[in-house]
DNA sequence: ATTATATATGCGTGCTTGTTCATATGTCAA
DNA sequence: TTGACATATGAACAAGCACGCATATATAAT
């Protein structure tokens, strides 16, 4: 059987992707890089939660940053990602 | 850009395996099916925490019931939840 | 230096949800 | 029909966490 530890790696994998806001976000993502007020203005959440959420998703190494003057640019670490983000948006919209 | 609605669908399934008693049990079943009791004593997860989660996943057609006198057994409803959970599961565990 | 813009972050709060406990329901055997 | 075993479920509690607010930090322009 598979070991927790293995287990606990995949749930907290899981649980980034399983909030709506974050989602959102990996889902621009998914299409390209963006900075902290382009993200906030198209996807119509409070500049606050977006840099919330980017930071923990930065932490967790779901995306990477590029400061260029006075904007940070957010783009997906890999594309794991993606191909995750895929996989799951396409089994749960295609019944 | 996507729909919120295809979103919030995906956010939902994500939200079924981002919980360590649910995905140990999706893993169990991902080697077959099996009753509440074997599961319950595999994973050493109380009976009523067993039962309370397929429910959920049940609801969710996540996983179907087939009752066999006084056992119920539960396997995977088809074959996108194993797939969507050994992609996370590779993702997860290989860097 | 001051101001404006962009981003980050600590704190407090409210909501969500997984667990346990108790009990109900279902099934079969004697 | 009584008892034993298997599973389901409602209620209450506890823990986690996303968000807003306030504020801090960073960068550039004047």
């Amino acid at each position: 059987m598979k070991q927790n530890h293995a287990i606990d790696k995949t749930v907290n994998l899981f649980k980034l992707f399983s909030d709506a806001t974050r989602l959102k976000i990996i889902a621009m993502l998914v299409e390209g890089e963006y900075c902290v007020h382009e993200i906030h203005e198209t996807l119509n959440i409070s500049q606050s939660s977006v840099s919330h959420q980017l930071a923990l998703l930065r932490e967790r190494n779901v995306v990477k940053t590029r400061r260029d003057g006075k904007l940070v640019y957010y783009s997906l670490q890999d594309q794991h990602v993606k191909e995750l983000f895929e996989t799951a948006y396409a089994h749960a919209n295609e019944c």
